[in-house]
DNA sequence: TATGAATGAGAGTTCATTCAT
DNA sequence: AATGAATGAACTCTCATTCAT
């Protein structure tokens, strides 16, 4: 899974052959097969191991009600998540756009960021923020732009500034 | 080339066949090899061309000196430029990541978007923010997300209540 | 599809591989592929074909009424048939016992030899047999008895001499 | 031998995976490799044990002379094993008319029949018949017809019906 | 200039066979 | 004696590319 994963994340879906896959973990295609039933099988036990982790860090804060310390709390804890899985994360974004893909994860997706959406609507909201929604989506746009391009690039991409400028300026 | 870009920004690279191209554009297979050395030439020529609307668009201030009425002129020309090349711009987010995309890209893409983030920083520079070029850098990521989002799904995002929030939280 | 046939009938369809079939055919591999959608249409194409071939003879008698000079006439042609579609009912005998294939043509085998059974049970209860059915069945049995044996080994069977004894016997 | 001449039967030799075997037997795939050199090899095991079986039956009466009498306890006798065996059955007529099959076992299976033929050859001669062998030849020919016909279909074929007519007509 | 029949490399997948345990 | 993880050859099928017309 480790093989595929980096492959995918580099060379795309099909960029990626089953032999790649097989030698870059160094064993033959055919025990590929054994672990998955197919190449679409293994790239849904990838997304779906993605998912979990995702969802086991953000299960904590799920009053749904954010103060400005969990606002902090959250940014540090998705940037670390973003840091331990560079590969999910550039597979994700590169997957994310394919009609096949959204067919199949695409409620899958929306269940992972709409309550974040949901909960920063409600944040700026409290503080009085003109369209907290509005201000809501760009957040979480933003942040995928900062996800999109720091796993484009991670060893440029200064993340910590950048991290400390979000919070400046939009907790 | 127009339907080739539309079938790749729809399907992706590896997902569109020589055949629906032509079919698509209502001419034989055999032609498209008249036009284009190969199936990897047609892909360059797309990006190139999107490249030189990009570069066309944004020659005018040159001067590297960027208003606070030029800035909202930037936003408004970067979002009409996005709007009017949705499947371009799928596209670029569908292969920007792929290795190989990257070492015949990489470098023009960066050519791109740098000086952009140069005049930006010199912008936040003289209204005297505390980290100029995070801050630009940070802008760039963010319309990096937004332009993802919006092109992810066009009909749902709102592009003009970002616009608004973006000039409002970040001329 | 006359090599597709040929190497059926000798090796079975999974003994046959398109490659062997095409090498036969002196064809590429791949150009099967622009006559048949996959191997399995293949097979089907031939069998259609060659079900064709034996409706079109035995569509003359549909009267339903078998005098002797017809019971004559109908081995004649039935022999004739044989002889020159040697390599499709080798192949018919090869498939007519496996599941998927009576799964799917198992219905036209029967709608093929169930009038004839009819017609036949019809001229044996005119002749006041005794078990004009058992008699038709048999009948049928043994014709695919000296077809099998015939197709099994064209150049011994005494094909002409069987046909005599069974008229003089079965008229 | 059981698991795999069952399958073979009903699935074909291609249909029927070493995996199956093990499976319905209740043994590891490669245990299989212990008592069989390889798949090739287990499917000879099963047609030689299958003619051996017949051949011990028959072995009673060669004398060679063949009374009436004997000549319904024959027909007794095959139709007997026809019923015990009828998955063999199957497999022979699956098999008996592919080229590597008739490479390896043609002669036996010519063996096997051919002192038959000469027998009812010289009962018929006895009897003053025309053509004593076609006749023989003709019988043979039946019998594998009625033998093809029930294994293709136990339930529906009526063999005992069929068993008195060729006794009448035959004897 | 335009076609699409033809090619064959290479993809995903299966499975007979081996062998360390 | 028994297992099943591991191998890789061989299969079906796709599709970028060529070329005679």
């Amino acid at each position: 899974m480790n093989s595929a994963l980096e492959l995918f994340s580099d060379y795309g879906y099909y960029g990626t052959s089953i032999n790649m896959i097989a030698q870059k973990a160094g064993i033959a295609k055919g025990l590929v097969y054994s672990y998955f039933e197919n190449k679409d099988d293994l790239l849904k036990e990838l997304i779906y191991s993605g998912i979990r982790e995702f969802e086991n860090v953000f299960d904590a804060d799920k009053d749904g009600f954010l103060t400005e310390d969990e606002f902090e709390f959250f940014i540090d804890e998705s940037f670390k998540l973003l840091q331990e899985n560079i590969s999910f994360w550039r597979l994700y974004f590169l997957l994310v756009m394919k009609k096949e893909v959204i067919e199949i994860f695409g409620h899958k997706f929306i269940e992972l960021t709409a309550p974040h959406i949901n909960i920063l609507t409600d944040y700026y909201k409290r503080k009085n923020h003109e369209n907290p929604e509005t201000e809501a989506v760009l957040f979480g746009a933003m942040i995928d732009g900062v996800a999109f391009n720091y796993v484009m690039n991670p060893e440029k991409f200064p993340l910590n500034e950048i991290k400390s400028v979000i919070i400046k300026r939009f907790k």
